[in-house]
RNA sequence: GCCAACGUAGCUCAGAGGUAGAGCAGCUGUUUCGUAAACAGCAGGUCACAGGUUCAAUUCCUGUCGUUGGCUCCA
């Protein structure tokens, strides 16, 4: 599956994608462990037939390219990879491909493999593999970009012939069941201010059975989109009227209050101070902070009364501005300060997606004042607390980044050395797999993290820990050192859920809307049999509430097996029905979302029961 | 922002140059039922918005907005 990464910044929602396994021209093959990508079971991941379907798949890129020339004389190519589940080719083309092109392509991809044409390499001189791709420019700059050293192949399967390192089939007949999926705007070596290609993805596996079990995978995918399941279980729905903005209904906020409710809880065993600060400022404020220069694009701005405000985009400067309201001393520090405000930011169109990035959203924020050597300690922290909450809420499959300094940064060597080594220290000590990330750092410092797959397999940012250097310089943070001189506290941002609202969408996806009790929206739901039954459902639903239980009662006048049904869709823990038997009894026959049938339970014993679960979010 | 597709009832969709249809949901009635869909009826739409072509546009064209899939970006 194609595989995305979204980091968000503590101050901002950050998607990086790459592909996973992606072939450059000298054909290395690059790959990062993924450890939580909702792949192929396990089992079947060998390391035989993880070459077989590299080399399939990118023989499938050459064929694929092939059709594409027959069909489009006057096509130019630029590069075709395989990726963790397919492959894919870019072309600049004189128009945008057609569904109708696909066909074609797809049936003369079908002729090629039929022909079984075996594939062979040669190596050439940079002089004959720039005359021999003399009309394909795109092959030319990259054969020109190559080091001098580079060696220089030629990959074909007699019909075609095609700059590539390799690591091909034996023969075409070796790709399996292949099938094109779609076609992308893509830039020409991603880089925006180059041409725009045309790009056909397309998938690829060892066997026609192999096909539909991926294919198979992508639909059950797509019914756990919680786009989807935001609609149909009345939590959250958008309107053009407020693009890319979520309007939450009832049980959406009620999801998203026991989120926040959870993360404080956490908050007081880890020792945070919750804070709350304004949502417009004047400019002066982003002036200091800097976002007004680099940022402006993205914010709300508005005029009043002849002055100029913003509408936050992140919390970092209030907290600044909360530690600066009074004079520090080592011996407070750290202090941390959460933040739950309510940021917008201006994101480009065609970036936004469902919960996952939007105008408008929380973050579980919180800014950490420490001195230097309080780095590692209150990483460490963060990182436990993270693991309890990741645990608690069932994400297994974490991937952590190490995001070191980039080009562009403020601060001197020295303290990004310590900045770089703090983390790393926590990371090597706390003995889990992580990626050390070149460039990849904020401006201001480095940052850990943490990325979760969504149903699709494209990865998303949620918790980050970041060191940043600039805004105490900004603001002009400082603390009284043990030897009264007045020093620079070091500012670490971090959130753990990242955006409370992308959080909630990559929980959907993971539970397919089944959330644990503690989140649920409705946590019981009873279901009289007949009419005369619901004063006596309504009576318990009167004692789960009492209890703080959220219960409601299926009054209507469908059958019992239609409101099941219901509930089923709605997801809801327990349904409890009630009919003669148990209103004599005093009890309600339980069953679970599960499907399990605990049959008949003493009303109080099931109240202690919920009770119970609810209040260990089990 | 870029490439492309799409936008018809609350939801999922069908449809055609002559002012619209289904299923589900909703409402009403009948039914009062034992662990995943009782039956019948009713109601519901300026066919995203704005221009243009045409005797006639929801249908064709253009633009705008929004959404989707990618690309790029993401303090």
């Amino acid at each position: 599956m194609r595989v995305r990464r979204q980091s968000l910044q503590p101050d901002r929602p950050t998607l990086r994608r790459s592909a996973p396994a992606t072939a450059d021209i000298a054909g290395r093959y690059q790959t990062r462990s993924h450890p939580m990508s909702a792949q192929q079971p396990g089992a079947e991941a060998s390391s035989d037939l993880d070459d077989l379907r590299y080399r399939m798949r990118h023989s499938a890129a050459h064929v694929m390219a092939e059709a594409v020339i027959k069909l489009f004389p006057e096509a130019q190519i630029a590069i075709g990879p395989p990726t963790e589940d397919g492959f894919y080719y870019d072309f600049e083309v004189s128009r945008p491909f057609t569904p109708d092109d696909l066909e074609q392509i797809d049936s003369l991809m079908r002729e090629t493999i039929k022909a079984d044409r075996p594939f062979s390499g040669v190596t050439l001189s940079r002089d004959a593999a720039l005359e021999r791709f003399d009309d394909q420019k795109f092959k030319v700059e990259l054969i020109t970009d190559l080091p001098e050293d580079e060696e220089i192949t030629v990959w074909s399967h007699e019909s075609w012939e095609d700059l590539c390192a390799g690591r091909h089939a034996d023969s075409t007949g070796q790709i399996g069941a292949f099938k094109l999926l779609s076609v992308a705007g893509a830039y020409w070596r991603g880089d925006e201010s180059r041409e725009m290609l045309q790009r056909i993805y397309g998938t690829a596996w060892e066997n026609k059975k192999e096909l539909d079990a991926y294919l198979e995978r992508i639909e059950e995918a797509e019914r756990r989109d919680h786009r989807r399941l935001g609609r149909e279980l009345d939590l959250f729905f958008f309107d053009p009227i407020a693009p890319a903005s979520p309007f939450f209904l009832p049980k959406g906020t009620v999801i998203l209050n026991e989120l926040n409710a959870y993360v404080k809880d956490l908050y007081v065993k880890y020792g945070y101070q919750e804070v709350t600060t304004p949502q417009i400022f004047n400019t002066d404020l982003w002036k200091q902070s800097g976002h007004y220069d680099n940022y402006i694009e993205n914010m709300y701005m508005m005029n009043v009364d002849e002055r100029e405000y913003g509408v936050k985009p992140m919390n970092c400067p209030a907290a600044a501005m909360l530690y600066a309201a009074n004079t520090h001393s080592y011996r407070e520090l750290p202090i941390r300060y959460a933040d739950h405000g309510r940021l917008h930011r201006y994101e480009r169109s065609g970036v936004t997606h469902g919960l996952m990035r939007v105008r408008t959203f929380t973050q579980d924020d919180a800014h950490i004042f420490a001195t230097l050597d309080q780095i590692a300690g209150e990483v460490n922290s963060f990182i436990e607390m993270l693991d309890e909450a990741y645990a608690v809420l069932g994400f297994g499959e974490i991937r952590l980044a190490l995001s070191l300094r980039p080009e562009k940064r403020v601060g001197t060597d020295e303290m990004w050395d310590r900045a770089e080594a703090a983390l790393s220290e926590v990371l090597e000590a706390s003995g889990r797999q992580y990626g050390a990330e070149e460039g990849e750092g904020a401006f201001y410092g480095p940052k850990i993290d943490f990325f979760v797959p969504d149903a699709l397999g494209r990865e998303w940012q949620l918790g980050t820990v970041q060191l940043d250097f600039s805004l105490p310089e900004r603001f002009d943070l400082e603390y009284a050192a043990e030897d009264g001189s007045l020093q620079r506290p070091v500012v670490i941002h971090r959130a753990m859920l990242g955006s409370v609202e992308r959080f909630l969408g990559v929980l959907i996806e993971h539970t397919a809307g089944a959330l644990p009790i503690w989140l649920s929206p409705v946590q019981a739901t009873v279901i009289p049999i007949a009419d005369r039954h619901v004063p006596f459902g309504e009576g318990v639903v009167e004692k789960l509430r009492s209890a703080g239980v959220r219960a409601d009662v299926d009054a209507g006048n469908d059958r019992m097996n239609a409101k099941i049904r219901a509930a089923q869709g709605r997801k809801t823990p327990y349904m409890l029905v009630v009919g003669d038997r148990e209103q004599e009894a005093n009890q309600v026959a339980v069953r679970e979302r599960s499907g399990g049938n605990l049959g008949a339970v003493d009303i109080d014993d099931f109240v202690a029961r919920v009770v119970e679960e609810i209040a260990t979010r089990a």
